[in-house]
DNA sequence: CAGAAGGTGAAATGAATGTTTCGTCTTGAT
DNA sequence: ATCAAGACGAAACATTCATTTCACCTTCTG
């Protein structure tokens, strides 16, 4: 396992918050110099700390303002029913998360959707049409309070 | 509202995987000239719909591998109170998302950990010390099936 | 049909970028 | 205390980049 030391740490932190610095600019919020920053970053790289540059989008701003958390019961907890249901929502572009869980549920989806007919239409016929999946329930979000990707370092 | 043509969307959907793709990339990528993605990315910025530049860290590479949903019921609605708690949850860094819901609970929570100890302390000492704070129900993910921030455009 | 308005690609610009090299310094092991 | 190994910052490099200009083309409007 990879050791980061404050350095790395500043520079994960900083790179988590703007993905577009250079490493002059980077160089110069973590206090180091720009040779040393490049080569830190293709070593954070390589060690598969730093993963994928991204834009963020709000959904939103794409007409998909609701938030909806979908649990899941299954009718069986065969590997092969469970493996084609995960392809499914894998192939469902509104699905955005998707965790096997503990408790009364076996999956947490959360979902992004244009709205409630949107949503009844995929839950009806992406997620209820599963011969596998026995019930479901579904939370919607009222408001988005904090929304991050920043892991803490 | 801001009218997104097939070329606006093929540049969002390139950048929301890609956020590294140079204007030249970019230009190949959707087909077009690098001119023209330029100044279409340059309004999709000012329109607010292209937001920042990120790194994506996997949160199990820093170490904070459980993944908790916590729902929180309070002790009463009112707004001050409200407010308060969800400056709390700002703080929080290990809480990466807090949405206000319906249904039986008024918020759920998404935290990522260290593990179940460090998820007790939290638990105890920043949320449910919390005054308004009267229940919450934890659930903990066995797997992260599927994680994007790609929103379908 | 005429003409304005706006989007387009190609080319040109100077500035900024990633990347390497090198001599120095730090550090940890013996 | 000595040594080797590795990390460091500064400088130099060619390359790539963002950004602008311009002439052309499309597409609506009247």
């Amino acid at each position: 396992m990879f050791r980061l030391d404050d350095l790395d740490e500043r520079i994960v932190s900083a790179l988590q918050r703007d993905g577009s610095l250079s490493s002059a600019a980077l160089a110069e919020v973590v206090n180091a110099s720009p040779a040393s920053c490049w080569r830190r970053v293709k070593a954070l790289e390589e060690a598969g700390i730093l993963g994928p540059t991204v834009r963020i989008v709000k959904p939103e701003s794409l007409g998909r303002g609701l938030d909806v958390f979908c649990q899941i019961r299954m009718k069986s907890q065969d590997a092969a029913a469970r493996m084609d249901f995960q392809r499914v929502l894998e192939a469902e572009p509104t699905i955005l998360e998707v965790y096997s869980i503990s408790g009364e549920w076996d999956y947490l989806l959360h979902l992004a959707v244009r709205g409630m007919a949107d949503y009844e239409e995929i839950l009806m016929h992406r997620i209820l049409a599963h011969h596998s999946v026995a019930q479901a329930s579904s939370v919607f979000a009222l408001r988005r309070v904090k929304h991050t990707n920043v892991v803490p370092v």
